[in-house]
DNA sequence: CTTGACTTGGGTCTTAACTCCAAGGTTTAA
DNA sequence: TTAAACCTTGGAGTTAAGACCCAAGTCAAG
């Protein structure tokens, strides 16, 4: 048995980590002592660890409770699980793409500034910015 | 001279919003009425479009700020723009990469189920991300 | 027995970019 | 003239995932 600094310790986590996850319903102490210290085992050291790692995965706390859900559910099986990665992934996907939308977007004000020296007032980048030409791209698109 | 209703309006945003930049000094009513009311100019509308295309391209209010400080500033020139740009564009290219490693973790994750109709308790999903082996792409990188 | 490390609950604070609300004053169109 | 639509200030609330702090209780070692 584990108090919550060792158990924090072992994910390389603060003990306020730990106390928040009991708030957010992610895990629990297997019991407290009689002076209230609450006390883990090694089952709560590897639920620890698919915390953080679902977090590296990009899941929220949130997300991650359900998955914590599908777990100790009778109902789901294997499938549900590789769903909710394939949707998350898909989320995913979303996002680098807007993202490297962006990215293109300053790629492209990047090269329209071709002379540096330029005083200010001609700046082709703040003109492309306020001129609502900016991101082509994006405005192309629809159609 | 527009009041604050119509300045929104063109930028398709709230009053609120444009309260809100004001109190962050990103945008000032060139004068009020004298009940108060904010009066605009077209150069809060070229402004506010600067702010949202801004916004667009990845850029905080915060760094828009600045964006609008150099702007304004005699000592800046171009090349001082198109640097924060290129900075801008780098961060993002980070943050692509660190979802790109999510995302491939995920995939890992998904095709080691390969079997779905498997019961939970044998998941290989939930399994890898108990055991610490999930990210193994971040894990070996180290060296 | 004391000292120092640990733990408790409860509270506030953080960041970003708004959003909503209340209670009232102003303008405008019918 | 009156109702609708607009505007004002000020402040509180939202989301996520904790971080930080505090006074007080507890535990282990010397």
């Amino acid at each position: 048995m584990l108090t919550i600094g060792k158990l924090a310790l072992s994910a390389d986590v603060t003990t306020d980590t730990v106390r928040y996850y009991e708030k957010e319903g992610l895990l629990a102490p297997v019991r407290k002592t009689d002076a209230g210290y609450r006390l883990y085992d090694d089952t709560a050291i590897r639920r620890l660890r698919f915390i953080k790692q679902a977090q590296q995965c990009g899941f929220s706390l949130a997300e991650i409770r359900e998955l914590l859900a599908l777990k100790s559910s009778d109902a789901a099986c294997c499938k549900d699980v590789k769903s909710v990665a394939i949707e998350k992934k898909l989320h995913l996907e979303h996002k680098i793409k807007a993202l490297q939308v962006m990215s293109q977007a300053l790629s492209e004000l990047i090269t329209i500034c071709d002379d540096e020296t330029r005083p200010l007032e001609e700046c082709p980048i703040l003109a492309a910015l306020e001129s609502s030409m900016a991101l082509q791209l994006k405005g192309n698109r629809n159609g």
